[in-house]
DNA sequence: GATAATCCCTCCAGTCCCTGTAGGTTCAAG
DNA sequence: CTTGAACCTACAGGGACTGGAGGGATTATC
C-alpha cells in the first residue's frame, strides 16, 4: 500500500497532479486509511505510470483517457488505439521537424553573437528576418 | 495601413491573440481609426512576426519579451540575448530527445498493431511496460 | 506516552497562452 | 444605401497543471 507521496515519487509526479487526475476521472478513487488519506496499490502504481508515459511522449490527456478506455474494455479491436498513435506520429514529427529548425537557428544565433558588441549581434535580425519564411500558419502546440 | 485581420493572415496569428499579446504589452497600442478600429504598420508586422516566430521556435513569451526589451534598447551588449538563446538551446534539445524517443515507440507500436487483434496489439502494453524506465523526472514542458 | 517532523487532507486561486462567445459597431463593395 | 464581412469590448472557459492556506494523520524519536 502506497502513499500518495510515494506513488508520486516512483512516477515522476507531483502530488497534486496525482489528485487532479483523480478529479478529473484520470485516475479511479482509492482506498483510503481510516484517517482519510489515499493508499494505492499496483494497479494504481501501473495505470499512473501509463499516463505519465503517455504524457511525456506528448499524448494529451484525451488520448490517453482514450487509450485508458480501450485497455479497460480489452475486448475491442486496436484499430481505434493503432489510429490514435498515427495521428500522435504525425504531431510528433512535426513537433521534431519544428524543433530541429529552431536549434539550427539557435546554434546560428549562438555562433554569430558572443562578441559582445551590438554591432555584431545579429541575434534580433536572425528572429525577425526569417519570420516569414517560416510562418507556416500552423497551431503552435500546447 | 492593415486591419487586425491582414495582420493575422500575414503573421498566422488569431485576431483575439493579437489583442491580447497587447493586452500583456508584449505589442504596443496601435493607432485607430475614427470608428476605434486598429491599423497597424510594418513595424508592428515585423514586431508580430518577431513574436510569433519566436513561439514557432518554443521560446516563452517570457523570453520573447526579454528580447524584444533588448531590441528596444539596443545599446546595451548582446551578452544577454546570447544567454537566453543558450538556454533556450538546452531546452530544444532535451525536447528533441524526448521526441525521438516517442517517435521510436510510436513506430514500434504501429508497426506491431495493426492485426486488428487484440492478442497481438501491444500498444497498451508498451506504453505501460516502459513507463518506469523512461521516467526521468523532469518536467513534461508546456 | 509525548512530541516533533513529515506527510497528508480539502478547497480554492493562479499560471500560461490562448480561444470562443455575446452583443453591438464600423467599413468597403456593389 | 444597403448588405455583409470584419471589427469592437468584455468576459468566460479550457487544458494541464501548480501553489498556498489552514488544518489533520502518521511516523520516528525521546
Amino acid at each position: 500500500m502506497l502513499t500518495i507521496g510515494t506513488l508520486a515519487k516512483r512516477t515522476g509526479t507531483k502530488v497534486q497532479t496525482i489528485r487532479y487526475y483523480e478529479t478529473i476521472g484520470l485516475m479511479p478513487e482509492p482506498e483510503r486509511t481510516e484517517g482519510g488519506q489515499r493508499r494505492y496499490g499496483q494497479a494504481e502504481l501501473d495505470r499512473l505510470s501509463f499516463v505519465r508515459h503517455g504524457r511525456q511522449l506528448g499524448f494529451s490527456l484525451e488520448a490517453i483517457r482514450d487509450l485508458l478506455d480501450l485497455a479497460d474494455n480489452p475486448a475491442q479491436s486496436c484499430a481505434d488505439a493503432d489510429s490514435i498513435a498515427r495521428q500522435q506520429l504525425k504531431q510528433v514529427e512535426d513537433r521534431i521537424d519544428r524543433l530541429v529548425a529552431l536549434r539550427l537557428e539557435l546554434k546560428r544565433m549562438i555562433s554569430e553573437c558572443g562578441h559582445d558588441s551590438v554591432a555584431q549581434c545579429r541575434v534580433l535580425e536572425v528572429l525577425r528576418d526569417h519570420a516569414e519564411c517560416l510562418t507556416d500558419h500552423n497551431s503552435i502546440g500546447g
